[in-house]
DNA sequence: CATTAGGCAAAACAGTTGTTATGTGAATAC
DNA sequence: GTATTCACATAACAACTGTTTTGCCTAATG
């Protein structure tokens, strides 16, 4: 029988046991995707038995919930790992460092956010935290503006222009594999980003 | 039995009958999505039995690549009919009538080419109907800003980047539907798109 | 030591999946 | 007018789906 808290919603069994679960469903998914996810194959490929999951999560539907939730809340250690945030000199530099680590080591996880984010527009997937990662990602951006001296408004419409390119260019290789053309177009998105930080915008 | 053409491969009964019913499916995924589609409801809401897809398209993934194909053959049609293609005065008036119209009428096919476009950069896809659909949009806009005087290779340089920062847009105004955030950072692009046709850039 | 609670596997459940075999009625060809 | 082809519905098939029941085994509790 479940724990219960505040307002009589069940709680998870052992939350660490949970991350720890997430942490492992998470990898599952960088390889095999979300949309045709099934339980049995994923409890197979984690050494378990359906029930684990189903135990520990209850429904299918929230454990995709609490997949996304997890995901949303690694965002914060993703964007701080981003190579070149620190203290680099512009904003492109970030752009084009970052290009490097999704387009490589991270290229696995990065399709699977991309899924998600497609299936989350296209209203296939419910719930508040693909937007609130979006948004956190708009933020992210906008605060590394601000720190730059770009006023509080332009920067989050930059922020904003600037994830939506990125994204979107991340689509765009994904799917031709058009290295070329798509890594012009990346250069040139990094170079409008330094004129909005070197301010001269 | 299958007639014959070429090599050997099954050609389909009536291309005609084929098309029309592409038809109605493309407007069926455009409310339901494509990543959790199942043959019977599919049937079912087009009046008949799970046999005419199977008859037709001979299997699932024959059925959903016959989609793709026919949504990229579609698309040529789709993007004549962008508002202000014709010859209206700047890329930007182009940018900002698509947007109306694509967040307008024409939702329900942007959720589900945006559906579309995750799954194949997540590789969830395959076929080459997707990044032929991607790469005829660089091409189309390309053109767009060829016509004004700009040299081939940045023209289409400046269509992907163009294209991503648009797709980037839509997807993060579905998700979020934060609209004055991304409004505003779609005014910003529409502005730089100007900055390319009235060639100062 | 006895008892309980919890994590988990195994198996069973009903419902759904893609696919195929069979049958029917209409249109075409001879 | 007979034969053939074609589009299609019906129904069956095995495989798979999410979920639940049962029972085991271990660890904590009394």
């Amino acid at each position: 029988m479940l724990c219960e808290y505040d307002g009589g919603v069940p709680r998870p069994r052992d939350p660490q046991r949970r991350i720890e679960l997430l942490d492992q469903i998470v990898g599952y998914l960088a390889e095999h995707g979300i949309a045709q996810l099934s339980l049995r194959p994923l409890a197979k490929a984690l050494g378990h038995s359906t029930y684990v999951l189903t135990h520990h999560f209850t429904d299918k539907d929230e454990l995709i919930s609490a997949i996304l939730a997890h995901l949303d809340q690694r965002q914060k250690g993703r964007l701080r790992a981003l190579p070149g945030g620190e203290e680099g000199r512009g904003l492109g530099d970030i752009v084009r460092a970052s290009w490097a680590w999704h387009m490589g080591e991270d290229l696995p996880m990065v399709r699977l956010l991309v899924e998600i984010e497609g299936l989350s527009a296209a209203g296939r997937l419910r719930g508040p935290y693909v937007p609130r990662m979006l948004g956190g990602r708009a933020e992210f951006v906008a605060d590394v503006l601000r720190a730059r001296g770009v006023p509080s408004g332009v920067a989050l419409r930059n922020a904003t222009l600037l994830n939506a390119a990125y994204s979107g260019l991340q689509i765009d290789y994904l799917t031709t594999g058009d290295k070329e053309r798509v890594e012009a177009a990346l250069a040139e998105l990094a170079e409008l980003a330094d004129t909005w930080t070197s301010n001269r915008g």
